[in-house]
DNA sequence: TACAATGTACTAACCGGTTCGTTTACATGA
DNA sequence: TCATGTAAACGAACCGGTTAGTACATTGTA
């Protein structure tokens, strides 16, 4: 049985009933979440399928096993979020507002893709072996410490930041406290007994978070006296 | 086939070649590393049986099934844990050094347990929902709280650290960064390309942390000039 | 003897992957 | 305009290895 209606049309645009780019993106988005919910072995091949517009059949037509199809939903994670961060423009800002900005951005973003930061636990539950696979995926990454860099080195030349540091180690800190907001929300939660991802903790952590990279970085000279 | 020696002995002490803490105990530590390492649904039970001195029949006469497993694995994971950080005595230090002992101490202490970390990895891709069943669990970590909140308060106290932040914050932002450490090294030095897990890297990493956090603490008074 | 501990062999369901056949799109040609 | 060849796109049913879980018999211990 046919479980889905296709587009019909026969008007005069070549509209089609077969619609490969179509069926490869709808399995694709299927598989995304599916992986990101269940991971790689909890992933169900069937159950993709059945959530698909299409079939078991059409997945290993197009992607050929269960690990290209994760792959593939793995660099599709990458490419949306890295999409979404291209957006954030600071180079008009004051560099201590420049750092603010980048950093509640990143906040922000992580937070509200949560599918993406489940896919990149999945990976390293892997130990970014599928990753490592994807030259496509790590030429992404390196524009963001472009953007970081370049706003230190800024604060530095306005004499507002300390000397010394690494742009990538500050990405890594920066990163590190968005990305253990999403991750490790769950068991968090449960162990203190407060809902970590309420508005009101969210506000406190976010606030926290810009906070510690700015003392961080900033000179204590730049700093608020308390 | 019997495959491997059991512990022998007729002497007066009632040696026994059955061994059921034993068997209980060789199961679990085999089933925790095979859990850290494939997450839930990636490990075999199959595979656990044969790594273990004992037998599959005995993993579900002791566990269950093999989410009864999981979860035990699970709660051995944090008591793990637990026991190491409660060597650990700040009390007669002043409350900059503690703070900063603190964190050195959980900065090493995660990167010396990756089998927990990726274990809690696995556990926040499940939403908590097994250490939710784990009252055993909650008990452990709320120790974790007290002693960086006494830490803070004297703190307050000495006029070192700023007034209005709240222990369970502060424990979420070193958790965060020594937690990340940790759990994102794979994609991050393979994104980067550079082995973050080597000393050099991690001595810096190290730290980077602990400066985090004493700034974001400190009183801007209490901070050294740069 | 009674009961806890253990070994062996088995099963039923699951699940990734495939076989085989059908439909659709479209170019070609008359 | 329509018949036709063909390759891509698709559906349904199937397969065989895997895997969680069990039945049953046996041994050790108190």
């Amino acid at each position: 049985m046919t479980k889905k209606i296709k587009r019909m049309g026969k008007a005069s645009t070549p509209t089609r009933t077969q619609d490969p780019e179509g069926t490869r993106q709808d399995i694709l988005e299927v598989a995304s979440k599916e992986f990101a919910l269940n991971g790689l072995s909890g992933a169900r091949i069937d159950e993709i399928a059945a959530r698909t517009k299409s079939s078991k059949r059409m997945i290993y037509y197009y992607f050929g096993d269960k690990e290209g199809l994760y792959l593939k939903a793995l660099e599709n994670a990458y490419r949306l979020v890295r999409e979404g961060e291209a957006k954030l423009d600071t180079e008009g800002m004051e560099p201590m507002e420049a750092l603010k900005r980048l950093v509640e951005f990143t906040f922000d973003h992580h937070h509200q893709h949560e599918e993406f930061i489940r896919m990149v636990m999945i990976e390293n539950i892997h130990h970014g072996q599928y990753l490592e696979r994807s030259k496509a995926i790590r030429d992404l990454n390196v524009t963001a410490i472009d953007h970081i860099g370049r706003i230190y080195k800024r604060g530095i030349a306005s004499g507002v930041f300390r000397k010394g540091l690494d742009p990538i180690d500050l990405h890594w800190q920066v990163s590190a406290l968005c990305f253990f907001n999403v991750s490790n929300r769950a068991t968090f939660s449960r162990i203190f007994g407060r809902d970590i991802g309420a508005t009101e903790a969210q506000t406190r952590l976010r606030r926290n978070t810009v906070d510690m990279v700015l003392r961080f970085v900033a000179k204590t000279s730049a700093l608020p006296r308390d």
